[in-house]
DNA sequence: AGTTCCATTTTGAGAAATCAAAATATAGGG
DNA sequence: CCCTATATTTTGATTTCTCAAAATGGAACT
């Protein structure tokens, strides 16, 4: 039996919320899991229950759920399908780091493995999609980043910007705009926690300044 | 409401089926609209009282049904983005044309206006796909080609397949092998009709003969 | 007109996915 | 230990799509 698209989706959710959750055994709430699949909670605890029953995911009642290993492997490709495909549409199609989010959900779900594994081979195999997000590898792996954020990382210090987390077109024009999209660098000038503020020195020394929620989500290292 | 991969398959077909019928007018059998779809009889006649209700058939009971102007406009939407991409596959992502119509026929489901418009323009604005089908036009305009097939062609007349009719993988496989896709040129040596075959002579002198089934299925132009 | 054949429609049922709202469990605060 | 807030599960229903098999319509042939 091959997965539906609604299948892959729930255990693509899941393997992200596994992997923000940091700690392999933890188990994922169902209230967290409808939200993120976009479903009412009733509906998710019926689809997990029949995932569990299909060995997919490892369900505790009342407790939440966590993906099995043949689970976990299914939703890597699908995380890997999603991520080579928002890079092709980039590189290849030339199209905006901003849109490609909404195209590559569709397309995850009816690619080919003779047409994923031909995108890959005409990128040279890259290891990151276009914002900064890792791509597993053929076998499932997937390079587990421990990032600082525009929130967490050392003051006045040469920083670049890795990775995104959150795929929100607004967000990302907003980012780009600001010159803070994925391979640009800048600095944290200050922290303003009363103002719940952070003052940046972007590229081209221009002075700006985002909100906390903002900066999580602009990830970096330091150059 | 945006029509489901279903209904856009049972418009396609409908669509596919009226063309072959080259009467405007003409109304297609309930029976092999079932079975270009792939279903059961009763599950079509169910289908296609639901599209006469939302007005994209028009449909006479025991007697078949027929695409509505709107329906007509989508159907064309659909064949437009499967022969696109069917030449997006082979022109750019060097896949072979034996085997881009199944991936076409996912895909043809869930790219986006924008990415098919980007493909369109990659590609120049093509008008034929790799198995020679017309492309039909944004606005829905299909040329509707007058063709001859090695079945129909004058004898001893240097002709240029142009369009093959079927989409069987092992069939263009063969049609490939034997020096007959589209571009190439033959002519037709002679016709045996107590055989049920058809002599060819290929481009580079090679003769060989072929059934009239498969003549029939290699569209041809006089060169 | 009667009979037979084939296509089509109807019927009854089921799978997959969903929701709203009621019922229940769990965890914390008093 | 009871009560309450919150999360989760259960229930009952709906939508979309499908099938097998029974019933029916239409055409054609004696
Ligand atoms: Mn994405
Ligand atoms: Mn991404
Ligand atoms: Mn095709
Ligand atoms: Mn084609």
């Amino acid at each position: 039996m091959l997965p539906s698209s609604t299948v892959e989706n729930y255990l693509k959710a899941l393997y992200q919320a596994q992997v923000a959750l940091e700690n392999d055994k933890a188990l994922v709430p169902m209230g967290q899991l409808a939200s993120a699949v976009g479903v009412a909670p009733g509906t998710a605890t019926t689809m997990i229950k029949a995932l569990a029953k299909s060995g997919l995911v490892e369900y505790e009642p009342y407790l939440g759920v966590r993906l099995s290993t043949a689970g976990t492997a299914l939703a890597a490709m699908v995380l890997r399908r999603h991520r080579l495909i928002e890079q092709f549409l980039v590189e290849i199609m030339g199209m905006s780091w901003t849109e490609v989010h909404e195209d590559a959900e569709k397309l995850e779900h009816v690619v080919s493995d003779r047409l994923i594994e031909r995108m890959d081979a005409m990128l040279g195999h890259p290891s990151v999609d276009p914002h900064g997000d890792p791509i597993p590898t053929p076998d499932g792996d997937m390079a587990p980043h421990r990032y600082h954020s525009l929130l967490t990382c050392p003051l006045h210090t040469q920083v670049k910007v890795t990775r995104v987390a959150d795929q929100d077109a607004t967000f990302l024009r907003f980012l780009e705009a600001q010159r803070l999209k994925p391979g640009q660098a800048l600095e944290v000038e200050a922290r303003d926690s009363a103002a719940d503020s952070v003052q940046l020195l972007t590229e081209g020394q221009r002075r700006i300044t985002i909100g906390t929620k903002a900066a999580s989500k602009v990830l970096i290292e330091v150059a």
